[in-house]
DNA sequence: TTGCGTGCAAAGGTTTTGCATGGCA
DNA sequence: TGCCATGCAAAACCTTTGCACGCAA
């Protein structure tokens, strides 16, 4: 009792390498679940959800919600890639993902830290509005 | 043809009033009907929704995405009143929604357009890291 | 009277849950 | 062998749509 012991399964290393290989992209369930349909991986929905939901647990994946109704986006978080040093801007029209470093900004994390007594997590931080091209 | 004339109606005065009287909540559609349930109004679930897309379309209410997969909120917005223009910082640790009013951060919104061409939408972002009590 | 508003029921789409089977250790 | 994982189907959930009736102007 209380084990609570993890498997490796060969759909969990099959979604995780997907995640690996599309770790610049927002990827929905559908296109995870799409991607296994064509290549003739039989992998259910139902695992997909379950296992992203456990990497988002783990901190592993970032899961995104940029429209109500829609369905979630899932990202996983790789070292090096996504440091602490800036922060993320997605457009909510066209769904492109943009990296903002500037000191400007990073000021944000000081003014929250020393008058609102606020810890920001940049990683999981993602400013939502229009970009340029949209505008 | 091309009427289109909006008539008024005691259910959308009624929800509108409730709005008012609560502006400085975060509403869900549940909490709004189950007012109207407890007081013996009855007003169709279907009717706030249509109403209050139509208020959020008119730019008289905020509508927020915050929680993950759970219901959206809305907000009437009310001259004068300092609740249009905040961000909202979310604890991950115990889940607590913080709403964080105050000019230093404003003018996040002001150097991300004039800096980085991107116009940001306060409803839809959220800050998230660990809040006073949790660190 | 005209046509928008209402509200019930049903549909639509995303996510979760129940449960029997499958597979890792 | 003991559990966890899987995946199908069904349920749960939030929201939208269809349609007949009600009501404002």
């Amino acid at each position: 009792m209380g084990q609570n012991t993890e498997y490796k399964t060969k759909q969990k290393e099959a979604i995780y390498n997907y995640l690996l290989e599309h770790k610049e992209k927002h990827l929905t369930i559908d296109e995870i679940l799409e991607y296994f349909l064509s290549a003739n991986q039989k992998i259910g929905r139902t695992t997909i959800y379950r296992y992203l939901e456990k990497l988002v647990e783990k901190g592993e994946v970032r899961k995104y919600f940029i429209e109500e109704g829609v369905s979630a986006c899932y990202q996983l978080i790789t070292k090096g890639s996504c440091c602490s040093e800036h922060f993320h801007a997605k457009c909510t029209k066209c769904g492109t993902l943009y990296h903002v470093e500037c000191s400007s900004l990073l000021q944000i994390g000081e003014h929250l830290r020393e008058h609102h007594n606020f810890i920001i997590d940049h990683t999981k931080t993602v400013f939502y509005g229009i970009c340029e091209k949209c505008q």
